[in-house]
This record gives C-alpha cells, structure tokens and sequence, in this order.
RNA sequence: GGCGACGUGGCGGAGUGGCUACGCAGCGGCCUGCAAAGCCGUCUACACCGGUUCGAUUCCGGUCGUCGCCUCCA
C-alpha cells in the first residue's frame, strides 16, 4: 500500500490519508440538483471521485464512495412550475437522467446515490438536535442555523466573519427579517404556497434546505468524521461551510477528515454553469466523443485545476486514447516485461501524490514508448491494462470488432491486386472499403482492418 | 473590497533550487507501390521587476494579468 496524500483545503496542504478505518474509506461527493440535465463541468466531480474509487481500490482499499442526488431545492419547484409539471415528477425524471447519462461515462455507479427526499426523517432529526443544542432557533415556521454560535465557521473557507459579504437580498419586498442575524442560514423552509412538496416537522409543514441534507446522508452512510469530502471548488462556500459547522454543532464533532475540491471546466472563458447558460450538456458530448475521449479529456489536467472546454481539447484527448488504442493493439495478453515494472509503478506513485493525473499518463506514455521499443515478438499488456483500469479507459484494449465477410473478401481482393502489382486496382479497393467504414492497413503478415 | 488559486515552449499540460516531463503540431530520417500505423532523432519555455543563493522557472517581495468564492452553482 503506498501512502497516498491528497490536498486538504481546510488545512490547505498536502495530507496523508489516514482512513478512520484502518484499510477502509469512506468519501462522500455532492452530487447534482435534479432540475435540468447535467453538463461536463457536473460530469468532472463523478468522473474524479469515481477514479479516485478506482485507484483506492487499486491500492487494497476498501472504498465506500456515496454521491448524492439533491431532488428538494428551489430550482427545482421554479423548473417545474414553468414546465407546468410536479416537482418530483420533475426531479424523478431528471435523477434517472442523471443516471443515464453518467452511466455512459462507463465508469460504474457510486456505492450510495442517497436522495434528499428519502432521507427527511434523519434531517428533521438532525435539526432538532441543533435546536436542542441552541445551535438554531425557529423562526415563523422556518429554522435557521445560527452561525455565530459556531466557533470554527470559515475556517473551511478560510474566511472571516467580518469579511463576509452579507449577501442578502437588501430586498425589503422580501418580508420581515425572519434571522437574528443575517449570516443565519435555512436549515429548514416553512411550506410556502406554490410549493407541491412538504413533509411534516416538530416545528411545522416545509422542506429541508439545501446543506443540511448533506450533514444528513453522510452521516446516515458513513458516520460523522468520515475520511474524504469532496466536490467543486464553488462549493467550498457556503455549503461546505455550512455542513461542516452543522456537524460540529449537532455531533461536537469534525464531519469529515479531508477536504478534496476540484476546479472548474471553462467555457467560453468562464466557469460552466447552467445560470451563465455557457453548458455543454454531457449526453450530447459523449454522443459526439464517446466516453474514452470525454474521460481522456478530464485527466488530461490535474484534478484541482480550472479545465478549459473547447472542440481542440476535445480532439487532443481523441487523439490520446487513439495512440493508446494502437499501442494496444500490438500487445499481447499476459504478464508485462519485468524490466517495465519501474514505469508501472511510477504511474501509480504520480496518482498516490494527489491523484496526479497527467503525470501519471506522462509514465503511461513511457511505458507505451518502452514496450515498443522491447517489441521482440510479443509484449505483455498487463501493466497496461491494469494503468488502464483505474484511469477508468479499459475498454481500449477491448478487441476490434471482427470484419464482416464482404469486407474482408474485398480486402484480400485488394491483396491479390497488390500481389500482381496492379496498385490502381488496389487503391480503388481501399476507397470501397472505407466508403463501407472500414481502413485498410498493410501489415507484416497481410493486411489488418478497422472500423473507421 | 476580502479570501483562495494561477500565469510554463505553436497548442494542451506536469514538475523541480543545479539534471529531457509528457502528448499534439512542426522539422529531419527509417519503414512503405502509395497510404495509414509505427520507430528513431530534433527546434520553440518557464508573465514582468527586484531580492535571497555559488546557482531560481522552482524560495521571498512587488507589478501586471487571469480564474474561483464572497448570491443559486460540480
């Protein structure tokens, strides 16, 4: 087992992972809000977490990764009001295309996609545990959490209270201040008219806010001060300082031991996000690329840096795992050459220092350049493989599919052309076969062909 | 304004106090009927200005620029 560290933005420094459970690891991710289809920048976050899984796993880790699916929010009841349609009609649909659509990432599901509205009793539960410790009060049917009550509140942030921006809504239309004070935020939000969903509370009819649930399902799969936290770098603060300072209210406790945050796609110069309108949904991409390229694309950088989204960067990835599919295709199953291992275990040891994944696929790529340069007959793709498998791009070296026989009647037709040296025959040939889709290639021992 | 992060060669993108990252593109060569694929070799770097140091792209300070958060947001 290597030690492997990852960047902990509460401390802001490389940490040694450390599992509360000796040879196990619980992390949790924060999921989407189910109001619209995801886009690639929601996609960087399953991608990450679910490789991150991967390499856990990899490395004798019994990994328990949980991803929840946020189907209770105020964007949800503004979608379907506007669509005319019930909001968990709405979020139900939108949660199954979720997980359509990251399902064609190929990568698996999580171990736990917990949903907001199965999860209200623990909630409730947990909000009266704040109230009960002081840590929040009711208000007109509405329970905010007092945040000055928290001692560690912006420590995750790295923020201090008299800095903050107190970002609300100087609106006066919006009612009577209902908060003690204006840092406060909704732990649970009283039943408003227009709202189809309301589960019933100690305190009255409404629905849970946005980060409690959070606190919540983590605690409800994991247990509180579970190993790793992660999600995007937007949602540091507030939610995330949110959760933490609910935990350390209603558990005197740390929720978890390590926060991990990954940077943003761009688009268009920007972060991609559905409310600059900059999206690139992911069903449509995965279309267009299919999964290997997307996947290429997003480890192409490191986890913690903004990724800019563009067709060439697109292309650069396509490129990538095409290199890597042919290299494949001039190996042979079975066991790798030893004098290989050094690189094979560079790959690993680049993933163990914050899951560096570029410069674990640099090492690919020398492990690539190395086995060809031994390429004395038959090279093992074992190590391959197994780099493969946990980059989540196994199916590189699936098998290319089998020709049809008119193709390759049309092919060895194309040979016995060549063989009599009639080249216009052959090249015309080589012009039906790729109107079919398939390129021919002239290989040692004959010809090969591939679907284009 | 506050907090966090970043500025690397044509492009993408790691990393390091002194030693080729890596990939794409380009260039030269090998192979080849042609092509594709492949192999070998090779050119373009570390925003700017100071400081520390025998030596800085790498540490410190400043300048300029970019991004994220401070409001829903992966």
């Amino acid at each position: 087992m290597r030690q492997i560290l990852l960047q902990d933005t509460l401390s802001g420094e490389l940490r040694a992972l450390q599992p509360r459970d000796p040879g196990r690891v619980g992390i949790y991710a924060c999921g989407p809000t189910v109001y619209s289809r995801i886009h690639v920048g929601n996609a960087r976050p399953f991608v990450v977490f679910s490789l991150l899984r991967r390499f856990l796993a990899h490395e004798g880790y019994e990994v328990s990764l949980v991803i929840n699916i946020t189907d209770v929010n105020d964007k949800i009841y503004d979608a379907a009001r506007a669509q005319g349609r019930a909001s968990a009609e709405l979020a139900a649909q939108m949660s199954e295309l979720y997980r359509r659509d990251t399902d064609a990432l190929g990568l698996g599901r999580p171990d736990h996609e917990p949903l907001a509205s199965e999860t209200i009793g623990p909630i409730v539960d947990y909000i009266q545990a704040l109230i009960d410790r002081r840590h929040a009060y009711v208000a007109a049917g509405d329970v905010y959490f007092r945040v000055r009550s928290d001692e560690g509140y912006g420590s995750l942030s790295h923020r201090l209270l008299e800095n903050m921006d107190q970002g609300e809504d100087t609106g006066e239309a919006a009612g009577p201040a209902l908060k003690e004070d204006p840092l406060d935020f909704a732990l649970w939000k009283a039943h408003k008219p227009g709202e189809d969903t309301s589960w019933p509370a100690p305190w009255g009819e409404g629905r849970p806010g946005w980060h409690i649930e959070c606190s919540a399902m983590a605690e409800q799969l994991l247990g509180v001060g579970f190993d790793i936290h992660g999600g995007g770098s937007d949602l540091v603060f507030p939610h995330h300082e949110n959760e933490a300072a609910q935990t350390r209210a209603a558990r005197g406790a740390e929720l978890t031991k390590l926060w991990m945050h990954n940077g943003m796609i761009q688009f268009t110069g920007e972060k991609m996000a559905k409310s600059v309108g900059n999206i690139a949904p992911l069903h449509e991409v995965l279309a267009n690329t299919g999964a290997p390229t997307l996947v290429m694309y997003l480890i192409s950088g490191h986890y913690r840096q903004p990724l800019a989204y563009s067709q060439s960067a697109l292309e650069q990835a396509q490129a990538n795992v095409n290199r890597i599919r042919e290299a494949g295709r001039r190996l042979t199953a079975g066991p790798a050459p030893a004098e290989l291992e050094p690189l094979r275990n560079s790959f690993f040891d680049a993933l163990a220092r914050d899951f560096n994944t570029p410069e674990a696929l640099a090492v690919l790529n020398e492990w690539l350049r190395e086995a060809a340069r031994a390429e004395r007959g038959a090279t093992g793709d074992s190590h391959l493989r197994e780099m493969l498998a946990v980059l989540g791009l196994e199916e590189l070296l699936a098998a290319v599919q089998q020709a049809p026989s008119e193709v390759r009647e049309l092919a060895e037709r194309r040979e016995q052309a060549r063989a009599e040296r009639d080249f216009a025959a052959a090249d015309d040939l080589r012009g039906q076969l790729a109107a079919l889709g398939w390129e021919v290639r002239d290989a040692a021992g004959g010809f090969e062909l591939l679907p284009l």
